[in-house]
DNA sequence: CCCGTGACGGGGG
DNA sequence: CCCCCCGCCACGG
């Protein structure tokens, strides 16, 4: 059955579904590794929805198991950094995890960058 | 119902 | 390097 064709749905069904899998991703990030939007879209077989990941922790705000704070753009760059309630309170959880961040960006992006389809590789 | 707006990303000019 | 456009899709106006 098609989800638009259930009348009794009132909200929601495969989101549900997919912001769990992001919030199941994210907390498998390691402590001081990084990884980004785009990545973990594509790990869940939907790699042009990577828009939806940001939309998933948004909704997620401040689930205290799901390091948010790991999962940067493309280029390493804290766009998300907004949603955390203080200016640079994303950057301090980085710094304290030994993540050395320089104008918005996390140095040693491509280093510290955690692929999460390599992790479903290894089991 | 249409439309603008995103914690995005890839491709093309 | 830049900029723009497109695909993605939930949500609010």
């Amino acid at each position: 059955m098609t989800p638009s064709s259930n009348p009794h749905r009132t909200k929601t069904t495969n989101n549900d579904n997919f912001f769990a899998q992001v919030y199941d991703v994210v907390r498998l990030i390691p402590y001081g590794r990084v990884t980004s939007y785009g990545a973990i879209a594509k790990c869940l077989g939907s790699p042009q929805s990577s828009r939806m990941v940001g939309w998933a922790l948004n909704s997620c705000h401040n689930f205290s198991d799901v390091p948010a704070h790991r999962v940067l753009n493309r280029n390493g760059l804290l766009t998300g950094k907004v949603h955390f309630g203080g200016a640079n309170v994303m950057q301090q959880l980085l710094e304290s995890e030994g993540i050395t961040i320089e104008d918005d960006r996390v140095v040693d992006f491509e280093k510290l960058f955690w692929d999460p389809a390599e992790e479903l590789l290894n089991g």
